[in-house]
RNA sequence: GUCCCCAUCGUCUAGAGGCCUAGGACACCACCCUUUCACGGUGGCGACCGGGGUUCGAAUCCCCGUGGGGACGCCA
């Protein structure tokens, strides 16, 4: 049988990270197995559900590269298949019409939490044989409720979790269909999964109490039962439930905090599920490696530092021109134009390897496009007495020197040994004069990457008004 | 409260009864490299929640605790 797996997000609210690795996981499941990876809206809470929410998820599983052999398929447009097979089961005596109102409900469900009890609907409106019905006040729209069986157990063998059982006791007759027609959630996932044809739902174990009722449903649709496979969820880097506190909680936000798509899939690759000690690899070597078997079933915490880790990795590995196509963009953002020299691939490919984040990489390269004012305490305490006769003298000879890393590197050797001076006694002040900062690559590489008139302009700038 | 799920270094994890003196990665520490900071290299610190079984043998299987999480909507 072919793999057919979904992604069936609601469009409530913006990809978050949890969302991304069960899509991730759904689409990585069809794609090694040659299956077939769908994307369903969920869309039928028409007050929460917005269409900037549908925009977002896409954007993010575009982001991420996770595409979809069909779909969007939106619940809102099969209403009337929904309206069909609610219209079946009625007819087939396996849902009904219940006349209690939602404050009737409520009341209930508060006596029965206040008496320690699980709360659930009472059966007032469930027909049975030899059982008389109460009869049908005026003025209420009733709602459908499933006819879920009263014994026995519902069981499925979770392909992360293992055997899972319900007893049907612990299930109540469930509402397939609002009082105004319209059907809710747990019916539609099962009719859609039944057409669908989905053979492995994948999901966030926030649904491992709705799957038996899922189940029966299915059951008496006379439908087959796919395959179950439920993750267990991702935390905080601080160990509790992912929330907005939490800042980066959109996939999107990653982008904006200046991560690699393909670092962000290596890491929730290996978040919750794993093969032996490989840490990183390639979203190709993903798709051929990855299974249900080895996915972990409790919880896992994210870890930003680790994704750092990972980002620099897959910056270090792209190469300079695409890296300084995405870091320019980044630089345009702040309103900073970027020159032609020194070039920002050249810029990039020696600031790549100290950098964990794009905007990490854009903080670097801003330096060589504007207009620099180092602060002033910093140079301050950098531009020693001692320093700045041998400063000028490795200006004049910046000033003539052939403009390449070995010649540049040649004359700061000469001066500092010429003024008895250590390394970083010269180094120290010319980082900051030309970057404004204290930690930079090599120096020499520093230097030969700016044009030679901006070196001696900047140089210029702050040995100008010091005295010898 | 009831039901369901989970439990190995700080974190992500390897581990399918002997390969475990519990392995790897991030983080941390030290040293090396070095022109600062990174990168890189080497080494170190660091865990099987507790108690009972089963077994010649248990991180691995079973039971009971404990702790954490989730669900109990005319939300999805």
């Amino acid at each position: 049988m072919t793999v057919r797996t979904r992604f069936a997000p609601s469009p409530t609210g913006y990809l978050h990270i949890g969302g991304a690795r069960t899509a991730l996981f759904s689409w990585a499941y069809a794609r090694k197995h040659g299956g077939t990876f769908i994307l369903r809206i969920e869309d039928t809470d028409l007050e929460r559900s917005t269409p900037e929410a549908v925009q977002a998820i896409l954007d993010g599983m575009d982001w991420l590269r996770l595409n979809y052999d069909e779909g969007p398929y939106y619940q809102m447009q099969r209403m009337p298949r929904y309206k069909e097979v609610i219209q079946q089961l009625l007819d087939a005596g396996k849902a009904y019409y219940c006349y209690t109102t939602p404050e009737e409900l409520e009341a209930m469900r508060e006596a029965q939490r206040a008496r320690g009890e699980k709360p659930r609907y009472a059966g007032t409106w469930r027909p049975e044989s030899g059982k008389t019905l109460p009869s049908v006040p005026a003025g209420v729209k009733p709602v459908v409720r499933f006819k879920n069986p009263v014994d026995g157990v519902v069981a499925w063998n979770d392909l992360v979790k293992g055997r899972i059982e319900f007893s049907n006791t612990e299930l109540d007759d469930l509402i397939i269909a609002r009082s105004d027609g319209t059907p809710t959630y747990n019916f539609c996932v099962v009719v859609d999964d039944w057409d669908m044809g989905i053979t492995q739902v994948i999901r966030g174990d926030d649904h491992v109490n709705n799957t038996p009722r899922q189940i029966n449903i299915l059951q008496a649709l006379g439908a087959k039962v796919p395959n179950y496979a439920h993750l267990s969820m991702i935390l905080g880097d601080d160990g509790t439930k992912l929330s907005k506190r939490h800042g980066a909680v959109s996939v999107m936000q990653y982008d904006e905090d200046g991560y690699l798509p393909e670092a962000v899939i290596n890491y929730l690759a290996r978040l919750g599920w794993s093969h032996g000690d490989d840490e990183v690899f390639s979203v190709a070597q993903f798709c051929e490696w990855f299974d249900l078997d080895h996915i972990t079933p409790s919880a896992a915490q994210f870890n930003t530092d680790k994704l750092k880790w990972l980002n620099n990795h897959y910056i270090k590995q792209t190469d300079n021109d695409v890296l300084a196509d995405k870091v320019r963009s980044r630089l345009q953002a702040r309103d900073i134009q970027v020159g032609d020299s020194p070039a920002l691939a050249t810029v990039v490919g020696l600031y790549k390897e100290r950098v964990s984040t794009l905007n990490e990489l854009a903080d670097a390269a801003e330096v060589f496009y504007i207009d620099l004012h180092p602060d002033a305490a910093l140079l301050e305490a950098q531009l020693s007495a001692e320093a700045i006769p041998a400063l000028r003298e490795l200006s004049n000879k910046l000033s003539t020197v052939t403009w390449e890393v070995a010649a540049i590197g040649a004359a700061i050797k000469e001066v500092i040994s010429q003024f008895g001076l250590k390394m970083p006694k010269l180094a120290m002040p010319l980082r900051v004069m030309l970057t404004g900062q204290t930690q930079t690559p090599s120096v020499d590489a520093l230097v030969a990457l700016f044009p030679r008139e901006m070196v001696l302009a900047r140089l210029e700038k702050h040995l100008a008004n010091k005295t010898a």
